[in-house]
DNA sequence: TCAATTAAGGATATACAATATCCTTAATTG
DNA sequence: CAATTAAGGATATTGTATATCCTTAATTGA
């Protein structure tokens, strides 16, 4: 089981576009380059970001996304929701009603406690996401990420913007 | 993302195996009509289990497998992990290498910040799985079923061990 | 007004993993 | 010795992830 590259590819253009100045906009273009991914295959997933409402988007020149709220009030599970959906990673295929003891079309009082238990451990995975927002995200890089490069990097957003 | 229907399976062959008298074996035909799943598609589960030592086999008439440890010694992480890899679920590709900013060729001190957050959020998932002991899915089983179908499905087990 | 730019998204291709079946081999039992 | 059984290799089928290409409509600036 492993996440799709979409997840790693929008946390990071979320990280991005956290630099892009007020009322301005960073093209798909210029965000797949900076990451070195191919161009249409991440306009998905900033369409994914789009559609759950944590980037906005304008056309024509200079136009492009940022976000559409303050880092502070987007989570890494809204990112990660955003592009993976919100199903659980446990699909319950109600294999108890296999059972040849048991009554045909006898109801089940209780979800199967195989499911609720993997059900638990997703929810875990999710709050552990939920904690974690994109501002927290931000103070990290600023922290680990060398000075010089930070701000060449923000230069570098800010020329493109 | 959505984790294999071995995980479900394999968790309730556990469950059954549980049930197994001493040095008695369920046969995978037994396992497989019993959950109404294909036979020798689920012995692939089977062998994972039995590669990563949670149950054991023999060959011949009679034979089949059952656990090779108490059922409080087998945790759901075992399982998952046997099925689906003890991988993370998240696989950081390192693009911020590709940030054009950055200088060729230098070193990261520190795991990559956003890599590190869904890793967290894997060992969330993990340590979730590896509180809850099969021992544990067991007893929720005898308060959750109906004591009627409990005994015919102990009874359908011994019939065939 | 017009040409360039840009996101949105449909259609399609490719690679790979999940699902599933079949068959051979070797061990074990009675 | 014949029947049974797990192990596991080979292969087929399906579905999802990955990726590219193209059309459409909106927006911008000249």
């Amino acid at each position: 089981m492993q996440l799709r590259n979409h997840v790693e590819w929008a946390i990071h253009c979320c990280a991005i576009l956290a630099g892009v100045p007020e009322e301005h906009y960073l093209a798909t273009r210029d965000l797949a380059e900076f990451h070195g991914v191919p161009k249409e295959y991440l306009s998905k997933a900033l369409q994914a970001l789009s559609t759950a409402g944590l980037i906005e988007s304008t056309l024509g020149p200079g136009g492009g996304y940022r976000l559409s709220k303050p880092a502070k009030e987007i989570t890494f599970l809204d990112i990660v929701e955003a592009v993976e959906g919100k199903a659980s990673t446990f699909v319950c295929t109600e294999i108890r009603r296999n059972n040849p003891c048991r009554p045909k079309g006898a109801r089940e009082s209780k979800a199967c406690a195989v499911a609720r238990v993997m059900w638990e451990a997703d929810d875990a995975w999710r709050a552990k996401l939920r904690s974690v927002r994109l501002s927290d995200l931000i103070k990290t890089l600023q922290q680990d990420v060398p000075a010089d490069l930070l701000e060449k990097t923000g230069k570098w957003v800010t020329l493109r913007t």
